[in-house]
DNA sequence: AGAATAAGTAAGCATGCGTAGACGATACAC
DNA sequence: GTGTATCGTCTACGCATGCTTACTTATTCT
């Protein structure tokens, strides 16, 4: 047999990956683009929804919903800029970043269970090449 | 920064993968599904189309136009099974193991192309990591 | 006052998936 | 033979996703 290609493989890994963090996130209320309006949180709030969702690669229309979801769940705060109030400037809450490193450090686990059968080089390797090649897209 | 997630790496790169991909087979009158499913047929003929269907993972119903396709592209038959007239038996006409091959052969140079900045112990190591982790979802 | 922008809301359209029911052709058990 | 089951096919439906458009509201800027 050839060596499978490249999308065959990521195709597979990316599913499991996927079907492993659906339920960790679930645990929190969390879907998987919830997740990810969250994360990009982390560093500093949002000044604006529409950067938000550009910086996220979220429709605009349907970040919305995300938001609706974390604010319910008192993840985040939507409250109008100061300086220009048609902004809204959006922020993760302490609960918000506790409940984010809980999923991040959940999902580690499981990164590292997935993981656990591969030597330390190749895993190295593995997470350097990834890097790498998702770096230059930005 | 923190280390990134392997979702998060997966998923761009596949995206990256797939916008790559997508030429290539477009340029062989292929989508996707056509190709995985053409791809299936490389070993041996499907016996059945539910069989290729669950080989695939292709939904049974879909499958039938990926067929539909690689038909009227002359890259596949469906004939009747002489030892049960029910089952079509599936298989690779000439062109359509040329296309495959053709197809397979650009494949491989994309990913070179992708993968060429990378050491080549590491792409060794990369390799051998996703062909690993995906081996054991069988 | 009037134009422009941000957020929210809704509607329409396209895609893709899976399910279910029906059909004809065929096979098989009795 | 007759009845039952299976295979491939087709059609229709429901579901989820996503993009685009347009309209409303609040707010800002000129």
């Amino acid at each position: 047999m050839e060596r499978p290609e490249l999308g065959y493989l990521l195709t597979r890994l990316l599913r499991t990956a996927m079907a492993r963090e659906e339920p960790i996130l679930a645990n929190a209320g969390l879907r998987m683009w919830d997740y990810a309006v969250l994360s990009a949180l982390t560093e500093n709030a949002a000044p604006t929804q529409a950067q938000l969702a550009a910086a996220t690669g979220r429709d605009k229309t349907r970040l919305i919903g995300n938001l609706d979801q974390l604010e319910r769940l008192g993840l985040v705060t939507r409250e109008p800029d100061p300086a220009d109030r048609r902004n809204r400037v959006v922020s993760l809450t302490a609960e918000g970043r506790r409940i984010l490193e809980r999923c991040r450090a959940d999902i580690r686990e499981m990164e590292d269970d997935l993981l656990r059968d591969v030597p330390p080089g190749d895993r190295e390797a593995f997470e350097r090449v990834l890097t790498r090649l998702v770096d230059p897209l930005d």
